[in-house]
DNA sequence: GACCAAAATTGGTCGGACCACTATAGTTCG
DNA sequence: CGAACTATAGTGGTCCGACCAATTTTGGTC
């Protein structure tokens, strides 16, 4: 897994709890820092990685802004890219891979009554795919997503019911990847894919 | 275009004059700002940059060293991305991206004789498909991918003839985006990226 | 109200200090 | 002589305070 920031996470939880919308304007660097009880150049480094996703735009002497994000392009995005790391998963895993993907499996399974939780696990399952995948592009790729993902609470079903087919489609999914049917695994993630698309909320008509 | 780190770019132009191959170490940061002529905290904001990328890992205590990659993994993740990046580009372009496509393809005309020029032209060409896709995902992972092709000068074609050829598929891929053919532009870049492949040095047989 | 200059605020860069960890060279001991 | 241990120097990671550069706000002037 590519190296990650402590700090840009937390400014990522910042940013959820005051439930910043497109636009807004970031506390200060001096400010947000002291709130986080970290140092500016630490701080800096976080809201770097945030700033090459994009999720953030600083202007030198206005302020930091946050960027918007069409769930739509992200998903489809994933759409283009998840399948395929699913193939190479199944293609490439080793046993230590296959362990991960159960004991995440065994979480979602135990957490279809927490939203927060299974979104988590969720998460948790697509990274071990993109590791299991041994393409270091894939790896990088996908962490950026994930980073992209991490700033929308919409992407996670609402209700349990379809959380529940969620799970259905996934274990089809690790079992294709134990399996080593690289066709399989990429045809479980599309159709898995796909239902989160159909979750998106509707805009514009 | 997300933002770009000056300091990265001069340490992957530093890392490839060279030579440096994978697992190599590099020299310190103390000594690494010193030869770039910028503070300790600039170069590693650059650094940081490429290890996000999966480029270069740090070791604590031991050294910064160079990573590997795959070259036909990565052409490979292009091939799922790039596609629909054009397909997008060709949907919601706006006049500027078609000046701009119209400007590149004349570069990489005039660069058929000129490798280097010609490699750098056709970034160029995909970094405005990119930008025309007015998709964030898409901005922000091809702008990863990019960066991972700079480290790889092994990515064009050798001879003018096969570049020639090149921009004949890219003529096509300009005038589907034109034309707002989506479909088109989809299909040209596929075709264009398995040329890539076919070029890609031969390995392990 | 319009315009302009000064001041405050903000992100960007810098240099230095210290910490945590590693690798290496010396030293000691069996 | 070799192995085990111990300084020691070197490395990346974090922090601090200062200054620079650009912008925004403020206050005055007409």
């Amino acid at each position: 897994m590519p190296p990650r920031n402590a700090v840009a996470d937390r400014v990522r939880i910042l940013l959820d709890e005051r439930a910043l919308v497109p636009g807004d304007r970031l506390p200060s660097e001096r400010e947000l820092a002291a709130q986080l009880g970290v140092s500016r150049s630490s701080l800096r480094e976080g809201l770097g990685r945030l700033a090459d996703l994009g999720i953030i735009e600083a202007r030198r002497g206005s302020g930091t802004y946050l960027a918007a994000l069409d769930l739509r392009d992200l998903t489809d995005a994933r759409l283009r890219l998840e399948p395929y790391a699913a193939r190479l998963a199944a293609e490439r895993r080793e046993p230590r891979d296959l362990v991960r993907l159960d004991e995440t499996l065994a979480e979602l399974r135990g957490s279809l009554e927490d939203r927060a939780g299974f979104a988590d696990a969720d998460l948790r399952l697509h990274a071990t795919i993109a590791e299991a995948s041994r393409s270091l592009p894939v790896r990088v790729l996908l962490d950026a997503v994930a980073d992209l993902l991490r700033h929308s609470r919409a992407v996670t079903a609402v209700d349990p019911d379809t959380r529940r087919a969620t799970v259905v489609v996934l274990e089809r999914l690790v079992r294709a990847v134990h399996a080593g049917d690289g066709e399989a695994a990429e045809i479980a993630m599309r159709e898995h894919l796909g239902h989160v698309v159909a979750a998106l909320p509707r805009e514009g008509g």
